[in-house]
DNA sequence: GTAGGGTTAG
């Protein structure tokens, strides 16, 4: 309990620090408007030493609801095993924050014990009852199969629960039977769509997603939040800028709220359309960025190999108070690979995992021997390959070969083929670009015997393109 | 008074 009280200072702006208000309803509700874990924290600290937390249980209703959707479960279940006799909603909250932070076997356990409180579920506890088994793969009481039965013991349409069956089909790619569920629901609400349209872009299938936009406004009911984001993604994935911005224009038209993730899908449609100008309008009026909004912002310039920028962006997020994540350390290390930065690359990395804790993972490896196999440095590369706790993928021996047909660097570039050809052998690209390799340095036997693999094998191979959308039509680009 | 959603190496 007593790390819960390891209050770390904030900028001022954001300190939520309660002097006399500690005593009013206004001070359990400003629960509810914090957007990081520190501040919850901080407010929790104050509850405790001001007593409110010991006399007034909304006091901590408010906070176990609070910790348990950010999922910071510990401090949930702290809050929760000090409460005298919580109630379903109380349950609710817990197997809802247990789900979502994917602690699904307690959840399940968490929902065993209730019942044995005599309590009586309602639709919001089947709802991620249900969500919990749809994500257990393991055959504990549920299963997806054991949510289908739970819900066939439902006489009436629960439209609550058949959403949460929705999103469970979908996380695991079962877009038909998921679809097949929607179709046949008789009251579905704005929830229903947005599951089917999240469900749609996680899957890929961004221009299924942004077609049931307008099936959406036929059916009256209106887009929520979790929607519009959904589709913003999908917009940005096909690059379809017209889209996009329809969707900024509803969001102002509507005045639905500019939450951060809506801000930050906004902004991430934008820079993957190519107008980073206005994504970067949007980040800069933002009083509140998250994680993934610095993320997405950094990300994007890295893309457009402004590296210095990148730069500047994690010194300003560090100012801000946000501790970067794997994600942030991705995007620079891109950044430096587009942009040539070796040096600050490798200080990055090191600093990454020395300053920050962030064990390197295979993307992290894939940037850094990307970076080096650019500038030319293919020993640093081998030797970075060869110290990698885990075998490396194909991205990263096709990054190696890549550098090496630069380079004209036979040796490496042909040990990179070889693990090609055992991690892809059907891949007629990387046979291409073998060949390529091959024929820039002067070994013509060798590069039409790569042509003539291809042949043999009739593999694909495909070349370069990019999308432009041109007074709303998508016009596709190729390269050679 | 409880859903749903945003970032990532070639």
């Amino acid at each position: 309990m007593a790390s819960c009280l390891a209050v770390s200072p904030l900028p001022m702006e954001r300190n939520l620090l309660l002097t006399t208000s500690t005593r009013t309803p206004d001070a359990i509700s400003s629960l509810r408007m914090c957007h990081s874990f520190q501040e919850v924290k901080q407010l929790h600290a104050q509850f405790v030493v001001s007593g409110l937390l010991g006399y007034n249980p909304l006091c901590a209703r408010r906070l176990l609801e609070a910790y348990a959707t950010m999922s910071q479960i510990y401090y949930a279940v702290s809050i929760f095993e000090r409460m005298p006799s919580p109630d379903v909603f109380v349950y609710n909250t817990m197997i809802r924050g247990l789900t979502m932070g994917k602690f699904l076997h307690d959840s399940l356990l968490l929902y065993k014990e209730f019942l044995f409180g005599y309590l009586v579920p309602d639709n919001y506890t089947y709802t991620f009852v249900l969500k919990a088994c749809s994500h257990l793969k393991a055959p504990f009481e549920g299963s997806i199969h054991d949510a289908e039965r739970v819900l066939g013991e439902f006489s009436e349409e629960n439209t609550l629960a058949k959403n949460a069956m929705i999103s469970g089909y979908l996380s695991e790619g079962r877009v038909d039977k998921a679809r097949r569920m929607f179709d046949n629901m008789t009251a579905r609400d704005a929830a229903s769509w947005s599951a089917l349209i999240a469900g749609y872009t996680k899957n890929g299938m961004h221009t299924e997603a942004l077609a049931l936009f307008p099936d959406m406004m036929v059916s009256q009911i209106l887009p929520n939040e979790a929607a519009l984001v959904s589709l913003l993604s999908s917009c940005g994935q096909l690059g379809t800028l017209h889209q996009g911005r329809w969707v900024h224009g509803y969001i102002d038209k509507t005045r639905v709220l500019m939450s951060t993730k809506l801000t930050t899908a906004l902004i991430d449609m934008y820079a993957k359309c190519g107008s980073i100008e206005c994504g970067y309008g949007l980040f800069q009026k933002m009083a509140w960025r998250d994680v993934v909004t610095w993320g997405v912002m950094i990300s994007a310039f890295a893309i457009y190999g402004h590296a210095s920028k990148c730069f500047h962006l994690f010194d300003e997020m560090l100012a801000d108070g946000i501790r970067p994540n794997e994600v942030i350390f991705v995007a620079i290390l891109s950044a430096c690979s587009h942009a040539g930065c070796v040096e600050e690359g490798r200080q990055y990395f090191i600093q990454m995992e020395h300053g920050f804790g962030i064990k390197p993972s295979i993307e992290h490896y894939g940037c850094m021997v990307d970076l080096l196999g650019r500038a030319g440095l293919l020993a640093d590369a081998e030797e970075l390959i060869n110290s990698m706790p885990e075998q490396p993928n194909s991205i990263i021996w096709g990054s190696l070969l890549s550098a090496c047909r630069t380079h004209n660097d036979l040796r490496r570039g042909t040990w990179a083929f070889e693990k090609l050809m055992e991690l892809e052998p059907t891949s007629g690209d990387r046979y291409k670009l073998a060949g390529l390799m091959f024929a820039n340095a002067g070994e013509k036997e060798e590069a039409a015997k790569m042509r003539k693999m291809i042949h043999e094998k009739e593999m694909e191979t495909t070349c370069g393109s990019s999308f432009i959308e041109v007074e709303g039509a998508v016009h596709e680009f190729t390269a050679g």
